[in-house]
DNA sequence: CTCATCTACAACCATAAGGTTGTACGTTAG
DNA sequence: CTAACGTACAACCTTATGGTTGTAGATGAG
C-alpha cells in the first residue's frame, strides 16, 4: 500500500538535505522565484563553491533540480521530493494515533471486562 | 502569525535527528511502544553505547524524553517536535502553491490586456 | 549483601560535512 | 576576438558524526 518506496539512504539524504539552515534558505528562494546558482550565492556570506556544493546536496536529495539556460544553471525545485518528506513525517503521527487509539480500546474494553 | 518560533539551530537539530535511519527506526519502535535504552539497543547490530548516542541525539532534537523507572530510562516520543517538522515541510509547499497561483494569475492578467 | 543489569560518560578512531582557495573550461557581451 | 561571467571540480583544512572500548555509579533480584 505504500506507494513511494524510498530507501534508507535516500531519506537519509532527504532529512539530512533539510538540515542545514543555509540549505533550506536556499529551497525557499528558489521556491518563491528562479535563481542561477551564482544568483543564489549573491545572497550569502560564503564562497560560491560553498553554495554551489549545497545545491549539489539538495540535488542528491532530489529536492532540486538544475536546468542549464545559456551559461547559467537555474535551480528549479523538485516539488515531489519535498512531498515525500512531508508524507514520512505524517506516518509518523499515524502511527503515533494507532498507538492512542489501541490504547484506548483496551482500555474500553478492561471496563467492559469488569465494571469497577 | 507563525506560532511555533524555531531557531535555525533547533531545525538543524531536529532534521539531522531524522537523517539517520537507526534514529528513525528508535523513534518509529517508540512510537508504538515503551521501550528502555536497553531495550532498544537489542534490536539493534551495535554497541548499547551507539545507541545510547542515537537516543541523546533525539533528546536534543527535543523528539523523545527519558523517563527514568527503577534502573531503567523509558524512551518517549515527544510529538511536539514530530508535528512541527512535519509543518515546516507543509510550510514550503504553501510557499510553492502561492507560487503556482501567482503565475496563474499574471497570465491571467496577461491575457485580459492583450488576449491574443 | 552480592551480583548482574542498566545507564552514563570519557577517550579514541575513521570518515563525512562544511568551508576555503585555486584552476580550468564553456558561453556571452562588447 | 577578447574579456568577463558562470560553472565545475580538485585539493586542502577543521570540525562534526557515528562508531568503538573501557570504566564507573545506581538500582533491583536473589
Amino acid at each position: 500500500m505504500v506507494v513511494d518506496e524510498l530507501s534508507d539512504a535516500e531519506v537519509d539524504r532527504l532529512f539530512q538535505a533539510f538540515a542545514d539552515a543555509t540549505r533550506r534558505d536556499i529551497l525557499a528562494r528558489a521556491l518563491v522565484s528562479d535563481y542561477s546558482v551564482s544568483g543564489l550565492a549573491a545572497h550569502y556570506a560564503m564562497s560560491f563553491a560553498a553554495v554551489q556544493k549545497h545545491v549539489a546536496v539538495l540535488e542528491r536529495a532530489s529536492l532540486v533540480t538544475k536546468e542549464k539556460r545559456g551559461r547559467e544553471q537555474i535551480v528549479r525545485v523538485h516539488l515531489d521530493g519535498l512531498r515525500r518528506a512531508r508524507r514520512l513525517l505524517e506516518e509518523y503521527e499515524v502511527i503515533w494515533r494507532q498507538r492512542v487509539d489501541r490504547i484506548s480500546d483496551i482500555l474500553a474494553e478492561e471496563e467492559g471486562k469488569s465494571p469497577s
